[in-house]
RNA sequence: UGUCCGAUGGUGUAACGGUAGCACUGCAGAUUUUGGUUCUGCCUGUCAAGGUUCGAAUCCUUGUCGGACAACCA
């Protein structure tokens, strides 16, 4: 056997590098959210990557919540950010809150201040912004920049105690007001936000900004590679210079930044899925429709099928959309294997079995999944009356079309060959019911004389099967990428209005006992999985993903 | 416009100066009691122009195209 030797991605290259040259003994990486909305598809990415160095390296991983900013955070969010690392299987090292380190980043504030290097400014957003210009001209220092090292003790100690308003003043670093870099040009430390904090309570009324609490944070963790996503890369100078400030050892976290993760026919900021959520375009966060880490896992995704793509996608630093059919890929690739097959008439429309008695039942016997032996067997009750599925009955059919057709035969899955006999229409010319005939020696599917029969067709007894609702899902947004507007359009204007298309089915009786969560295939029809809506009366199904379908693609292509 | 980053089939991603490979998609066929699965085969690619070299996707130069940044958000 040759010997399965993976290809490195770049940032694995680095930290390879790191381990060999003695840079460092072990490695810790963290992953960390903002708690100011759900996680989605593309935060398993860096959840993947981050917690699959720690696998590969035999690391540490740390989730740390990025809770700088009270006005937007909720604990909400942290609960379902916890749930959802836990749902993709992933055990992180430690649970770290940026909050936690309030206090030593005021100090190291402190520090600055007397080293020279920070200053409390006393002017307005709009001005401050005014004076920092454009990157291609230089900036204009504030009036407040060179005063005392006493006076800013002074003054940040007040903004602490909350002597002075929301927006009166705030810390600035003084690093370079002619830096082609914007975020070099004396960045915000602190602002005043007279917002409680869900840790902290009222303790605090200033409150770091990210680019100086996130690298400390590293810092304090000992973070070795700090990954984040391209648009950070302008801040690594930033990153990097605060961590100057305190520590000279080169033993320091690393900033690496790689590219975020864009899926085709949705959207993958958190301000859109949370306008989605607020405006009611969709039914919450944990709508199946939704690209979040909830909403895939109500759609039937499996962290297994999620965590395989973020494999297969791979880590680089190039702009991507990747194909949502991959993502199907994999989950179909998945379900096959799990997934216990069973019978569900989606469009019924009654079959009438004229030669069979009219009074009989019997038992026939199923396989559950056929790639999977283990998964045993189930009984299927048979009578008279059957449903099948709409489509599977054409009246003029073409050549190609072998499924039930006059003058044709067809098998009924785990059961018997029939043939059409006569159509029932209504006043209206439309079927009512087929009526057929079956062959008693076909018993099971198979027929003693070894004639072939080319189509097999799904059922459910019509005495004995229970009626369900069906969850279709399509795509949320009619176009690859919703974010590339046409004049005057936004996003919104691309929403897919079928994206949810809800059908009463019927189902085999083994369904009855289904539970929330449980997954399964509609043999013909797709993947589905048992929603939470669901309740003793009535069953929902949600349609997690259709199955390839080569009869569509003839159709299709004529 | 200024700085930074990037560019390999339709979509992603490898190749670390030495045969451009893999996955998905697409197409064709085989198998099939799911028009599913599985199997086989095929199509399509190094942004451009120069240079270095026996040899360049890879190194250098210039250009082109795409992206990021100019929040008291992260």
């Amino acid at each position: 056997m040759e010997e399965n030797k993976e290809a490195l991605n770049f940032i694995e290259q680095i930290i390879t590098n790191d381990l060999e040259s003695g840079k460092h003994d072990n490695i810790i990486t963290r992953f960390p959210p903002e708690p100011n909305g759900y996680l989605h598809i593309g935060h398993a990415k860096s959840i993947c990557l981050n917690f699959g160095l720690k696998e590969t390296f035999n690391g540490k991983t740390n989730l740390r919540f990025d809770d700088t900013n009270p006005s937007k955070e909720e604990l909400e969010y942290v609960n379902s950010i916890i749930d959802d690392v836990h749902w993709l299987g992933f055990e992180y090292d430690n649970l770290f809150y940026a909050s936690d380190y309030f206090e030593q980043l005021y100090e190291w504030a402190i520090m600055l201040i007397k080293d020279g290097k920070a200053y409390v400014d006393e002017q307005s957003p709009e001005v401050i912004s005014i004076q920092r210009t454009n990157p291609t001209i230089n900036g204009i220092e504030s009036p407040f920049r060179n005063r005392s090292i006493e006076e800013n003790l002074r003054l940040f100690e007040e903004m602490r105690v909350g002597k002075h308003n929301e927006g009166s003043m705030v810390l600035r670093a003084k690093v370079d007001m002619n830096s082609s870099n914007m975020h070099m040009r004396d960045p915000i430390m602190y602002r005043i936000m007279k917002k409680p904090h869900d840790r902290t309570g009222d303790k605090w009324c200033i409150y770091p900004m990210y680019d100086y609490a996130h690298g400390q944070s590293d810092y304090i963790e000992g973070i070795t590679h700090s990954i984040c996503t391209l648009e950070f890369e302008v801040h690594r100078p930033l990153y990097d210079w605060f961590l100057d400030q305190i520590d000279t050892s080169g033993k320091r976290p690393r900033q690496i930044e790689f590219a975020r993760l864009n899926l085709s026919y949705t959207v993958m900021s958190k301000r859109k899925l949370l306008e989605l959520v607020k405006e009611n375009y969709v039914k919450g966060w944990d709508d199946p429709r939704m690209p979040t880490i909830s909403g895939l896992r109500r759609r039937g995704y499996t962290p297994e099928s999620i965590r395989n793509f973020a494999d297969r996608i791979g880590v680089a630093k190039r702009e991507n959309i990747i194909d949502v059919g991959l993502l199907e890929f994999f989950i179909r690739e998945d379900l096959n294997k799990k997934a216990n097959r069973v019978m569900a008439v989606l469009d019924p429309i009654k079959v009438i079995i004229t030669n069979y008695p009219e009074d009989k039942t019997e038992i026939l016997i199923a396989q559950n999944n056929p790639e999977d032996e283990k998964a045993g067997t189930r009984e299927l009750s048979f009578s008279r009356e059957i449903f099948i599925e709409r489509d599977d009955f054409m009246e003029n059919a073409p050549n190609k079309f072998f499924r039930l057709k006059p003058g044709g035969e067809v098998r009924l899955r785990y059961a018997y060959f029939i043939k059409y006999e006569k159509l029932i229409k209504d006043e209206n010319g439309n079927i009512k019911e087929i009526h057929c005939s079956y062959d008693p020696e076909s018993k099971g599917g198979k027929s003693p004389d070894g004639r072939k029969v080319k189509g097999t067709i799904h059922w459910v007894d019509s005495k004995n099967c229970i009626d369900a609702e069906l969850r279709l899902y399509d795509r949320l947004f009619t176009k690859e990428n919703p974010e590339d507007l046409e004049e005057n359009k936004t996003y919104l204007d691309y929403l897919n209005p079928d994206s949810l298309k809800i059908v009463n089915a019927k189902l085999e009786k083994s369904l009855e006992i289904a539970k929330i969560g449980e997954k399964y295939q509609f043999e013909r029809k797709g993947y589905f999985c048992v929603d939470k809506d669901s309740n003793s009366k009535k069953l929902v199904f949600n349609r997690t993903v259709d199955l390839k379908d080569s009869w569509a693609k003839i159709v299709k292509n004529g």
